[in-house]
RNA sequence: GGGGAGGUGCCAGAGCGGCCAAAUGGGGCGGGCUGUAAACCCGUUGGCGUUGCCUACGAUGGUUCAAAUCCAUCCCUCCCCA
């Protein structure tokens, strides 16, 4: 593909690409270029935020460039201080080092594993020795790293700050020496590092690297960035009932960044949908459910993203009990004289954490014994061979005497 | 090294001897509404077979009939000076 036409493939979603010039020119000159990407091992669950930038990596590889993906392995001993209020808390080496691995492997729902290099940053890191990270830190000031927007709130609001997390950055960007990468991609959250990535490769005689930070996607909240830590993320290896109501609970106006962002969409067909419901001709909703079918099917497969529509239908359009619904089987010495009181059997399920839980519950009316609404705390139920127990609206549990 | 401020529930943040299981906001959960697990509105948000009892306000010990609130020691954080 000519130079120009990869160049606009590549820029699609981007937020900035600092020295466009400067990366034409190289795909020009070199063909194939060193493509880095940095992975934080401190979570192991891929979201659709990382997937942002994953789907952008694979476009470069279908354009026969070289993706590396960096495990911080060694950097994950510092944490990332990134848009962080507080010091991030080292990780066992074992513990990052399993979720490196999980990382890989659920990386390639996106990446294509043959054209994917995968480093781990401790190959280099930890063999600097004293001498050598002096040399690296003087290449930069305190000034300039209280620049850095996280540091400088934290440095303002009297938040402490850690003086290894000064670190974090010269070591990702010591990464893109190690590499010799031609370009960098991250989330725009982590512009700074990869900047310093660029003075530092100068530093070291190297062309500095491009830089190509991504969007980041909100979460389910609709406010926040996606992140484990806010709760408001949906994993790529979440199942598929649990993806599709996840994205079908996204606030409405975000449904068009998801399809930009999160889906393999052609910009005319995400075009076409925007006009249909600026028209009138397609209901916010269907738009959505074209959005969790379509993500559910990508990583998963077309027909478990159909049955999840289904069930949803069932469950939240008709208000229906599904088809199929988890067992308990319950055992008769818990009961009393064949029964049971409603409040410990909802304890029992593990519907809820706690009996002043269910009592609240019931009190609010979420709970329903075959179908029916419980108004009696005190209720005392005799279960035959099969009931259903519902909680709030989505948790079934099919109850079961042995 | 010296001086000062502070550590409260999932988070933010009030309370500064009894009326405190702790205001308020966020989040979560439940209900209502809806062709949505959108938006909006209302309620709820430590545990316990629950008009009461138990455990909680950095940790430990103490004063008091009574402590998140007072005292002592310790741990942690921030600020100013050096």
């Amino acid at each position: 593909m000519s130079p120009e036409r990869q160049f606009k493939l590549i820029k699609r979603n981007t937020v900035e690409i600092i020295q466009e010039r400067e990366l034409l020119r190289r795909i020009k000159n070199k063909g194939c270029l060193k493509i880095k990407f940095g992975v934080d091992p401190t979570t192991p669950d891929i979201h659709l935020g990382h997937s942002v930038i994953l789907l952008k990596l694979r476009c470069f590889q279908d354009l026969g460039h070289q993706v590396i993906l960096l495990i911080g392995d060694f950097t994950a001993r510092v944490g990332d201080p990134s848009g962080r209020i507080k010091t991030r808390g080292p990780l066992s080496s074992h513990r990052v080092m399993t979720n490196a691995k999980t990382y890989q492997h659920q990386s390639f729902k996106i990446l294509d594993p043959a054209k994917t290099k995968v480093r781990f940053n401790s190959e280099w890191l930890s063999r600097m020795n004293f001498s050598r990270v002096l040399r690296l830190a003087s290449h930069y000031t305190v000034a300039r790293m209280l620049e850095r927007d996280d540091f400088h709130k934290r440095y303002q609001e009297n938040y402490p700050i850690g003086l290894h997390e000064f670190m974090y950055p010269l070591m990702q960007a010591y990464d893109s020496v190690a590499l010799k990468a031609d370009v960098e991609i991250g989330g725009t959250d982590q512009k700074f590092n990869l900047l310093l990535a660029r003075q530092i490769q100068k530093s070291y005689g190297q062309p500095p690297q491009i830089v190509i930070t991504m969007p980041i996607l909100e979460g389910t909240d609709g406010k926040e960035k996606m992140s484990k830590s806010l709760g408001n993320y949906i994993g790529i290896t979440e199942s598929p009932r649990e993806m599709y109501g996840k994205i079908m609970s996204l606030p409405d106006d975000l449904v068009f960044r998801y399809f930009r962002l999160a889906t393999l969409l052609s910009d005319e067909e995400i075009m076409l949908k925007e006009s249909q419901l600026e028209e009138g001709k397609l209901h916010p909703k269907i738009i959505k459910k074209d959005l969790a079918k379509e993500i559910v099917s990508f990583y998963h497969d077309r027909s478990s993203a159909e049955a999840e529509e289904k069930r949803f239908e069932t469950v939240f359009g008709k208000k229906e009990i599904p088809e199929e619904i988890p067992f308990y089987y319950l055992d008769t010495q818990k009961m009393k004289e064949g029964r049971i009181w409603i409040v410990k059997l909802l304890q029992l399920t593990g519907l809820v954490r706690s009996s002043s839980q269910a009592r609240r519950l019931i009190e609010q009316g979420g709970v329903r014994w075959d179908g029916k609404k419980v108004q009696d705390i005190n209720l005392e139920i005799c279960p035959g061979d099969k009931h259903i127990l519902q909680v709030g609206k989505r948790k079934f549990m099919r109850i079961v005497k042995r």
